[in-house]
DNA sequence: CAGTGGTCTAGACCACTAT
DNA sequence: TAGTGGTCTAGACCACTGA
């Protein structure tokens, strides 16, 4: 009797030959189950031993799709009952703007970043305590506007270490992420960074290069970047222009 | 010839009769290794099979393990080469708001939430346009401020549709989330959700409630919560004050 | 070519759950 | 007790890498 809703393991298409992993396709044909809500919350799916001998295949096989779906939170696995679809996770407040550029692209928008300056600084009192080192030690220092389609949606300011006395590259201009300036301009390697982001309120010069008025709402964001000695060794302020940007999140697994 | 830095497979102790599995204690092992610097980014991982025999346990079982490493973005394998210790993403731009009362906490405060309204409304044009409903719908209406230390920190404005006659009982303010909320008292079960940051300005009626001057910038975040046919379900909004809060974000392996 | 990681099998024993 | 998921084994074959 396997009679959950209209899930039914015949509608899989498993093939045993094909160069995608068995485990694979199997996890895949769950997921769409779920999605398409032939598999709804609390919901058991058949044993492993169940799916094994139905498809013919090793239970090992059976458990190393299921773990996908574990991992990815669709089902979870409950030892002497079973296995069941999971609630989605609603409250998770995670917000992701890795791919700065990819997401001005999605938008049909033609990313594009400017170099205001880049300049070797003598480190002041606040810059030698922010990257933990003495007074007077040369950094580099950047300055990049973030465009789409010419119109200004982010400053960024960027400091590192400037150990190395290779000269700055134009290419380095094009995705400039803080870490990997820091990799190349300064003496160690980044290996932990600590992102902030606050709201604040463009100042004089920071509303002038984004073209709004002084007082502007704005996303600010404070990288710092520490080499193995727990020691900082790059620091960079970006401000997203509030009215422009913001951060979006989407949780559950139905698309449509 | 065994001899990547400091590290050595001898220094692991694994006990073939824990109760805690082999795999997990072998993950445990190479996470500490990486993260005490005897495993450098770059360098390999001894072979799975070099590993089994050294322990006299199967290779399942330590690519079981490993496989760990590297769902954590520790390690990454390559075909034919071997396993290497990974360079930590630090441009990961991943901010995580999950547990406000638990941020609260841990800065040794004492968070607590208090209900200022809840009530029956009629829903309005525009909550009827959000929540995809008739004109003069049944909604439920709260209005709740978070606290730390009895200073004022957020304001939540949420609504969802009132189908069942439930009464509201006090113990859901406690842990205000909006997809209980909307599990109990609305017809449907929510399964997806989308969540927006944004930056804003208090109005008058939020500054009044935050107890900050007006059009100091907040934090803004809107949420909707869909049901299973992708009908809006719930509506909320929260103002969080921009010079009290910020979300933090770390990277990399090296807590120390 | 030998060595690596990726997949898969057909068993096994265990702890846990429900009856 | 019977059935479940969790762990583990000792093999196997494959595609890929580098010399």
């Amino acid at each position: 009797m396997s009679e959950q809703g209209s899930f039914n393991l015949d509608q899989a298409e498993i093939d045993k030959n094909s160069v995608i992993p068995i485990y694979y396709q199997l996890a895949k044909f769950f997921e769409k189950q779920i999605r398409q809500r032939n598999l709804l919350p609390g919901e058991a799916l058949p044993t492993e031993t169940e799916i094994a001998s139905h498809f013919g295949i090793s239970r090992m096989t059976v458990r190393r799709a299921i773990s996908e779906l574990v991992a990815a939170g669709m089902v979870y696995a409950q030892k002497g009952k079973g296995t069941f679809v999971a609630m989605p996770k609603l409250d998770n407040i995670v917000f992701d703007l890795n791919n700065f550029y990819e997401e001005i692209k999605q938008k049909g928008m033609k990313p594009n970043s400017k170099l205001l300056e880049a300049k070797i600084v003598r480190s002041d009192e606040l810059l030698s305590k922010r990257l933990g080192i003495p007074l007077n030690t040369r950094c580099l220092f950047f300055r990049i506007v973030i465009t789409a389609n010419d119109e200004p949606l982010a400053y960024e300011r960027k400091y590192t270490v400037y150990a190395k006395q290779k000269p700055i590259l134009e290419s380095e201009l094009k995705d400039p992420s803080l870490s990997s300036l820091a990799a190349a301009h300064s003496d160690s390697l980044p290996v932990s960074s600590k992102k902030v982001l606050m709201v604040s309120r463009t100042t004089e010069e920071e509303s002038l290069i984004l073209g709004v008025s002084r007082g502007t709402p704005v996303f600010l964001m404070v990288q710092t970047l520490y080499d193995l000695e727990r020691k900082p060794i790059a620091w960079g302020l970006s401000i997203f222009r509030g009215d422009r940007y913001k951060l979006t999140s989407y949780d559950g697994w139905y698309d449509e």
